[in-house]
DNA sequence: TTTAATTCCTACTAAATTACTCGGGTAAAT
DNA sequence: ATTTACCCGAGTAATTTAGTAGGAATTAAA
């Protein structure tokens, strides 16, 4: 089971995504900037996020990332698949052979946890956190420093 | 979020002590022989869940670990946080102060997904594992070599 | 047409964690 | 006494994470 900073990262980018859409594409840098995460590894993860077709690119000045499909379109749980491998708490990536090639005692425990984890994210898409209390909250800090931090670089120019 | 091989031997080295329960205490030697789990690594982990009064010891010949209370009374969320830190989802110990001492976007989102976990594995004792028919298939499978392999080296003695 | 912003790509690296091994203890039964 | 088992701490190889570094490709704008 995998669900570490690099699948959390993800999501928090793809919901920082979410919560811009409609500006025109959103760059990395600013991405970074807002959730504080680095941006050649933002770049590393996007590479995957790509592939899988949730995001699409505008490269070039003024380019940036934007969503594939409509953010209710998208969950949590394919999000997280995107970078991680899976979201899977199997030790044998479901295949059963756990125990020299037989399934071990607890098999199938960990394969109803997989369903569990996987059944509770994917049925929560970037537009239902887009509209939560909690994340319009943090979104709101986030843009209000973003604003402050570049009216005090205008001021020192 | 850990849920690795860790976790995971823990509670199968739990759940073989509840199934032979009732036969005076187990030795690692034997779960380590039924499970495929390395010795050494198993004392590691049964110092830990010892600590947290999960089994208790019996030293000396004969001896082994039994569990300290009823398998009904043991749940699969207890074994994986007496091995792990905890069953955890946050990237800041759900204190909340993942970005720069105050809470990021998707803070809340992984404290729900924690409590899910926890609810799920917590719902599950020792005692409704060793009931299932994948459980029981698959300890008579282990039982069934041991004895076969008991046979073979008398033989060859 | 140059410059700058941005994605894209590959390789490298430091730190942490996991999953062990090793070597010696200590307690108790025979 | 000897053996069986738990107990304990140190060390270690492999893996993964999280991040760095450096550059090439693309394109909007100056």
């Amino acid at each position: 089971m995998r669900l570490t900073t690099k699948g959390r990262y993800a999501v928090t980018a793809m919901l920082d995504l979410a919560l811009h859409q409609g500006k025109g594409p959103i760059s990395l840098a600013d991405i970074s900037d807002r959730q504080g995460i680095s941006l050649s590894y933002l770049e590393q993860l996007f590479a995957k996020l790509r592939k899988q077709e949730l995001v699409q690119s505008v490269r070039g000045p003024g380019g940036g990332y934007e969503l594939k499909r409509d953010s209710a379109q998208i969950n949590v749980a394919q999000v997280v698949d995107a970078v991680n491998e899976s979201v899977d708490a199997t030790g044998c990536q479901q295949k059963g052979n756990c125990q020299s090639g037989e399934i071990c005692l607890t098999h199938h425990l960990w394969m109803d946890l997989s369903g569990q984890i996987h059944g509770f994210l994917s049925g929560i898409s970037l537009a239902d956190l887009v509209v939560r209390n909690d994340v319009q909250t943090v979104a709101q800090r986030q843009d209000g420093r973003a604003t402050e931090e570049l009216i005090l670089a205008s001021r020192s120019s």
